[in-house]
RNA sequence: CGGGGUGUAGCUUAGCUUGGUAGAGCGCCUGGUUUGGGACCAGGAGGUCGUAGGUUCAAAUCCUAUCGCCCCGACCA
């Protein structure tokens, strides 16, 4: 039977939202479930989401920061103590409005009349409101200060439109809250942990990101500052994969947030949040993957090793399975940046050319076959998936379980390498509009193709040309990029679209 | 919430125009043959054709309503 070339169908480049989506299948990361826009997060997609966390809260940890949870329902009241935050948000909460159902007249289960609750309860979209008024209770002094915490919860907002991992309507995140006495050490606070960020995405994650600011429209609903890290997708979107907000004094008004100062004057508190989501799965998933599947950097892989025993003859199989075990027990004796190496022996009795091409999509890292072959030689085949699937080495067990963590760490930089390429060949600095337009208009506008990608162009600073350039092409500010980041954003020109003067280039993209 | 499309086994689907009471591939189960590879052979399980009405001797097929899903908008980590 012949076999399509690639396992993955269609291919990015046929449709790449498809191909998307068959990835996530594919790969067992996770499915739809029965409640519109959520998901069932599967464990080899789990598995991400805990490494991910573990690396993370150890980043925050080292930063000061400490974990506390609040509660997942916000009186209705409290998100409407900050205007734009409430606007913001108004439209997508799920609101709770009764305790107890009750048998109706038909038989069938509805909410109690009786239980209505007096105030409707919102789950938490975002939590500042209900943090905001935690932290005014904690607040008496300066002394108090700073609040320093995170917490790991899932929030819901009521999408349109949802898509697995990059947006749907209960996604898991963290979201750091954090109150200062002066807004310098507030400001400072928000940059480094779109530091943080920005360090994850490029060590872990193997995502080279832009980090910058976003323009007034682009700006979390109630901040005075929003920070982004900006990654590049194989559709060469743009997907913002964290952000950082420094909030000013607006949540603490709101809150009432307030201290007696050092010179004994009543002062509101400077707060700051900061989160990223499930949704930097879907990212890793849309830069990495290729047509046969998911490509998991090393950093964060659910499984490091898959170990595939090969049992052509049933009299080799104990054989085979110890070696396999035995080989297991000394990679997970091993460190790979200070955690043992994960490990998964597939002993499962599935055909080995199946077995092999599921892991394949599921993306390990590293596939090691034990044979009988390879038990006589005291060797094991090990395939890596960064590169083509019939190319293997031959080690040792002793050299394997030496060389592991290098290769690890080759995959790790050979997806950054092969990212931050693709990157850079889709960044352009364009200077009129009709180059701008003709980059982000499709050739084929029946069945687009993949087009466009990062901009680097001037603008006059105006909410009316951006509102303009994303009616007419569905392109964004994605972020005005960190001074310094990019040779040359920084030089003076004229607005691609009025040819207005501009003190500095921003970032422009379609996105998620 | 607007505009378009669609709903048949776990998945992909044929049949619908020209009504007669379901067929395939993949997957799954069993047995066998294989085995450094997504193999082959044989057998088997699984569908009241989204739901509710209607027309008819007879409805997956025609009509009406309703719900779900997909795509395009508005919204968005």
């Amino acid at each position: 039977m012949s076999q399509p070339t690639s396992a993955i169908s269609p291919v990015r480049s046929a449709d790449f939202a498809e191909w998307y989506q068959q990835v996530v299948r594919a790969a067992e990361l996770a499915e739809p479930s029965d409640v519109r826009g959520c998901m069932v997060i599967k464990p080899w997609g789990y598995g991400l989401w805990e490494n991910i966390q573990h690396t993370l809260d150890g980043m925050f940890k080292a930063t000061g920061h400490k974990n506390a949870y609040f509660p997942l329902f916000i009186p209705l009241s409290y998100l409407a103590k900050e205007a734009e935050h409430v606007e913001g948000f108004a439209k997508e909460c799920a609101v709770v409005t009764h305790h107890r159902l009750e048998a109706g007249p038909d038989g069938s289960l509805r909410p109690a009349p009786s239980s209505q609750l007096t105030e409707p309860l919102v789950i938490r979209p975002t939590s500042e409101t209900i943090i905001g008024a935690t932290y005014a209770k904690w607040v008496q002094s300066y002394r108090d200060l700073p609040i320093l915490i995170n917490q790991w919860a899932n929030v819901v907002r009521w999408e349109m439109r949802p898509r697995v991992f990059l947006r749907t309507a209960e996604f898991l995140w963290q979201e750091g809250h954090t109150a200062h006495e002066t807004q310098e050490e507030a400001v400072e606070e928000t940059n480094r942990m779109l530091g943080v960020y920005e360090t994850f995405a490029r060590e872990h994650l193997a995502l080279p990101v832009y980090t910058g600011e976003k323009s007034a429209g682009e700006r979390f609903p109630g901040a005075v500052q929003t920070l982004c890290i900006e990654a590049m997708v194989q559709d060469r979107k743009a997907v913002q994969a964290g952000t950082s907000h420094f909030l000013g004094q607006n949540f603490a008004k709101a809150s009432d947030i307030k201290f007696v100062s050092r010179t004994n004057t009543q002062e509101f508190a400077w707060t700051t949040s900061w989160g990223v989501s499930t949704r930097l799965i879907g990212t890793l998933i849309m830069a990495h993957g290729d047509d046969d599947g998911v490509i998991l950097p090393p950093r964060v892989a659910t499984a490091h090793v898959v170990i595939l025993p090969v049992v052509p003859k049933e009299e080799t199989r104990a054989a085979v399975l110890e070696a396999a075990h035995a080989l297991a027990a000394k990679l997970r004796a091993t460190r790979y940046h200070g955690d043992p190496i994960r490990v998964e022996v597939d002993a499962r009795d599935v055909n080995g050319g199946t077995k092999n091409w599921e892991w394949i999509k599921k993306g390990a890292p590293l596939r090691v076959e034990i044979g009988p072959r390879d038990l006589e030689k005291g060797t094991v085949a090990v395939a890596r998936r960064d590169r083509a699937h019939k190319e293997k080495t031959f080690p040792t067990h002793s050299a394997f379980l030496e060389t592991v963590g290098g290769i690890l760490d080759d995959i790790q930089a050979t997806l950054l390498a092969r990212a931050t390429a693709y990157r850079d060949e889709n960044t352009v600095r364009i200077d009129t509009k009709e180059d701008f337009y003709a980059y982000f208009t499709a050739k084929n506008p029946d069945k687009p193709e993949i087009h466009g990608g990062f901009a680097l162009a001037h603008w006059n600073g105006s909410a009316e040309v951006e509102a303009k350039i994303k009616e007419d092409l569905k392109v964004t500010i994605r972020c005005i990029p960190t001074p310094g980041q990019i040779p040359g954003a920084e030089e003076p020109g004229r607005c691609v679209i009025t040819g207005e003067p501009s003190a500095r280039r921003v970032l422009f993209a379609k996105s998620y």
